[in-house]
RNA sequence: GUGAUCGUAGCUCAGUUCGGUUAGAGCGCCUGGUUGUGGUCCAGGAGGUCGCGGGUUCGAAUCCCGUCGGUCACCCCA
């Protein structure tokens, strides 16, 4: 037996209609609110997220699909969609600020476990070009739109890291404080201190509960003009009735944010999607010098979460003797009507319960020319006229 | 990368402790009949490299080692 990869899925069976229901909500909702549809390749230059999210990341460090193809190029699977829609805005759409939405398949090489997989599909949203803080605040509303749509209840976390100046004097600090308290943080923190001392912060590790609380906060750290644009998209979002919990705590696990970063948390505690601005991502990738605000969802994480989908079709036409069924298919094909029939010419009986089993409301009859109401299970005769008034 | 746990028919599982005829059940599927109060019922049937590889043994679904995959947690993250 020739198993799956690890850590891919199938979507088939019941995901099938949750998969597209979250497809099609998140296609439709932002197509609306005018963001353009983008897709990107699954494959990019290593370098494109070496640059972007940063080496000192996990994803970066361990995660990535690389190959070489046949000309020898360093190739990745793509492990997230941000960079790629930035890559695309410089090469083709520079001097513009537009809106994206992308929808699709990201790779990170990590263990599998619940609501995490190595090809899992992300919906994102971004703005992209000459931005200040209402294209911040849209990014988050029609988020919340879409996602309370699906998810009632839904919630925002937010946060400003300030600028990447300003996280680079406050790690410095940090990293001097963790310093001096070596002998009190776990194992797992110590690890973190030359690399990735913001990350300390996170750590759900009860021995460094303390020492965290007691830890300088980045507040201290951020400028002013940092300070002022986070509370005046605060202002916005209050006088929208938009509800958000501050959290100082929250950092992305990409290194290209500054200023704004936001999760959305449902109402099991479960991270469906988060997002932040990227003002420095072009110039990081030398090909620009413009802003972004984006967002991203986890589609399976919605999944993961949404109750069972039912498909029905309305009409089945069932019969034993084939020039009947062929028949009826011809002219339920020429009046544009939608309907199930059954894979191959079975026992009558077995193409019932078919349809039950498909919720059927009207049963065709090819061999009786009728049309049964599955409901009130009233037969009647065949009549495409009465068909096109339903 | 680390740890726990699982893998027997399409699905859910029994059998594994303590090795022993031909590996079972329910559901689903197929055929014939029945049924128009049509999903029922009756009869019959198909379907299994026991995840894979190696080892121990007269003999392995069962014991040992390895490996692949599922689930969950840590790390990390959407």
């Amino acid at each position: 037996m020739i198993e799956q990869v690890k850590g891919t899925r199938n979507i088939a069976n019941d995901d099938s209609a949750k998969f597209l229901h979250v497809k099609n909500t998140f296609i439709n909702k932002f197509s609306d609110y005018g963001y353009k549809y983008i897709q990107t390749p699954l494959l990019e230059y290593k370098e494109l997220f070496d640059k972007s999210i940063g080496e000192s990341s996990e994803i970066v460090t361990k995660q990535m699909y690389e190959l070489k193809d046949k000309g020898g190029r360093d190739l990745v699977l793509r492990p997230e969609g941000t960079s790629s829609v930035v890559r695309y805005h410089a090469e083709f759409n520079k001097d513009n600020t537009s809106k994206y939405s992308y929808f699709g398949s990201m790779f990170r090489y990590e263990n599998p476990q619940k609501n995490r997989y190595r090809e899992f599909n992300q919906a994102g949203a971004e703005i992209v070009g000459l931005i200040d803080i209402y294209s911040d605040f849209q990014i988050i509303n029609d988020s919340l739109n879409f996602i309370n749509n699906l998810l009632p209840g839904t919630t925002l976390k937010i946060n400003t890291i300030g600028s990447i100046e300003d996280r680079e004097a406050y790690v410095k600090v940090l990293y001097e404080y963790f310093s001096k308290n070596k002998e009190k943080l776990s194992n797992e923190s110590l690890e973190k201190i030359e690399n990735n001392t913001l990350r300390i912060l996170d750590s759900n590790n009860s021995e460094d509960r303390e020492i965290i609380s007691n830890a300088p906060t980045i507040n201290e750290y951020i400028n002013t003009h940092s300070k002022e644009n986070f509370e005046s998209l605060l202002r916005l979002l209050d006088n929208s009735q938009i509800n958000y919990e501050i959290d100082f705590s929250l950092v992305r696990g990409l290194d290209y944010y500054n200023d704004l970063t936001f999760e959305f948390h449902t109402e099991e505690s479960v991270v469906v999607g988060g997002g932040g601005r990227y003002d420095n991502l072009a110039k990081i990738l030398s090909i620009g010098d413009f802003n972004g605000v984006g967002v991203a969802f986890g589609v399976e994480r919605i999944m993961n979460l949404l109750s069972e989908i039912k498909i029905s079709s309305k009409y089945y036409l069932l019969g034993t003797n084939i020039d009947n069924l062929t028949k009826y298919s011809k002219i339920l094909d020429e009046n544009n009507i939608n309907y199930n029939k059954p894979s191959r010419v079975s026992k009558e009986n077995a193409q019932f319960k078919e349809a039950k089993k498909l919720n059927a409301e009207y049963l065709i009859n090819a061999d009786e020319d009728t049309i049964k109401n599955l409901i009130t299970n009233e037969t009647e005769a065949f009549d495409i006229e009465v068909i096109l008034e339903h």
